[in-house]
DNA sequence: GATTCACATCCCTGTCGGCA
DNA sequence: TGCCGACAGGGATGTGAATC
């Protein structure tokens, strides 16, 4: 059985997972939010961003540090990393036993503040992209890659503070009685504002409709074109000028069928579109076609999964194992593996809202132009 | 040293009611 | 009917104290 609208798939969700809860469609929705996020994630590390994300960091907006937004997964310069393996290692993995490892092995921390944290722990629930050190300019994550009885295989990344792209994912339902909706979209609103107001390279609207973007340069000059011509030059280039605090944004957002038909889009999805410099739709059937083969009618590949998402939920359950930050170890294996497996379907879940006549491919091309700068070079002011 | 718990804070999602 | 402010439940996360 498949599904063919998300709504549908909440109410077996309401029905089948959810129905200890006082707010049963709420929670409901709030773990397809999070399955949204999971999606995501697992997409950029498919991609190849493994090393690259953060998650949930604090992001200053632009030439305003005073106002910080937590984003929810930011794509970040690698500066150092390093591979290692730990042999006869009892758990759980601390960050402390982590650094313990780092100094074995000679890799420099020092610079770094220490910050506790459990990367794995004894029940084998694992935290994904781990901060363990912080410093004014960069900060050290973790993740680990394999696992067989006690021998682990790890990778530490030293990243830049300063990201080169975010991703905010939203999900909205429709509101039970209403033919139009949906109402919550003030919530979406958030994520726009985020967007427009932590890159440097920033939006302004023509007279003719318009829109320019412009950056202000170090020289003091206002450096402005069309906004999908800049953007494109920006990406482009290696100057240190125009990349330093310019930041790709990207909105995910799950379908609803209220939300847009092919003629038109509603006026909140337009509110969106044009504050992200990318907005990608997670369509129904994506959506519905993930959370079947997971939960509803589970292929073995993805058993694993299953089984931490049941365990995550109910009145009796002993702390989440299925979210973007923690996930079961065995869990976290299948799902990159199904990830890596399925990349052209996955891709195809997704649908480009903005900019106009673009691909995923070509987003993933911006990412991978933008985390190929030097950023070693680009950084230094 | 690791684990558990309480608490605070923030975010996500859904709903209600007042107003024009 | 559309818009918007306000509120509420659920959940994620960080911190620090207590306990194992």
């Amino acid at each position: 059985m498949s599904y063919e609208s998300v709504d549908a798939l909440q109410k077996v969700l309401v029905e089948s997972v959810f129905h200890y809860a006082q707010d049963r469609k709420k929670a409901a929705g709030r773990a397809l939010g999070t399955l949204v996020e999971i999606i995501t994630y697992y997409g950029l590390k498919a991609w190849g961003f493994r090393d690259n994300v953060a998650i949930e960091r604090p992001l200053p907006e632009y030439g305003n540090p005073a106002i910080t937004h937590n984003v929810e997964f930011s794509l970040h310069p690698v500066l150092r990393r390093q591979s290692m393996k730990l042999q006869r290692f009892a758990l759980p993995l601390t960050s402390k036993k982590l650094r313990a490892a780092l100094d074995a092995v000679g890799f420099a921390h020092s610079d770094l503040t220490a910050k506790a944290a459990q990367v794995l722990s004894k029940q084998g629930v694992l935290r994904n992209a781990c901060t363990f050190g912080e410093s004014p300019n960069a900060f050290c994550i973790v993740s680990v890659d394999e696992n067989e009885e006690d021998r682990y295989a790890l990778t530490v990344s030293v990243l830049s503070r300063h990201p080169f792209a975010i991703f905010e994912c939203k999900r909205v339902g429709i509101e039970e009685g209403t033919k139009k909706g949906p109402q919550s979209i003030e919530k979406a609103k958030q994520g726009a504002y985020v967007a427009r107001t932590v890159s440097s390279l920033q939006k302004i609207r023509y007279s003719d409709g318009q829109i320019g973007g412009v950056i202000h340069l170090p020289n003091g000059r206002l450096y402005h074109k069309p906004y999908d011509e800049l953007l494109e030059e920006v990406v482009a280039s290696r100057d240190g000028a125009v990349l330093r605090d310019f930041i790709l944004t990207v909105g995910v957002v799950s379908n609803h069928g209220n939300w847009f038909t092919d003629k038109d889009h509603n006026k909140e999805l337009k509110v969106l579109a044009q504050s992200y410099d990318w907005l990608l739709f997670l369509t129904d059937r994506g959506l519905s076609e993930f959370v079947s083969e997971m939960l509803l009618k589970p292929t073995p590949e993805l058993t694993d999964a299953r089984e931490a998402f049941l365990k995550s939920y109910g009145p009796e359950n002993s702390g989440n194992r299925f979210t973007k930050v923690k996930m079961d170890m065995k869990a976290d294996l299948v799902l990159r593996n199904y990830f890596a497996a399925h990349k052209k379907k996955i891709e195809s879940w997704f649908n480009v809202i903005a900019p106009a006549k673009r691909t995923v491919k070509t987003l993933q091309a911006e990412l991978r132009a933008l985390n190929d700068k030097d950023w070693s070079k680009i950084l230094k002011k």
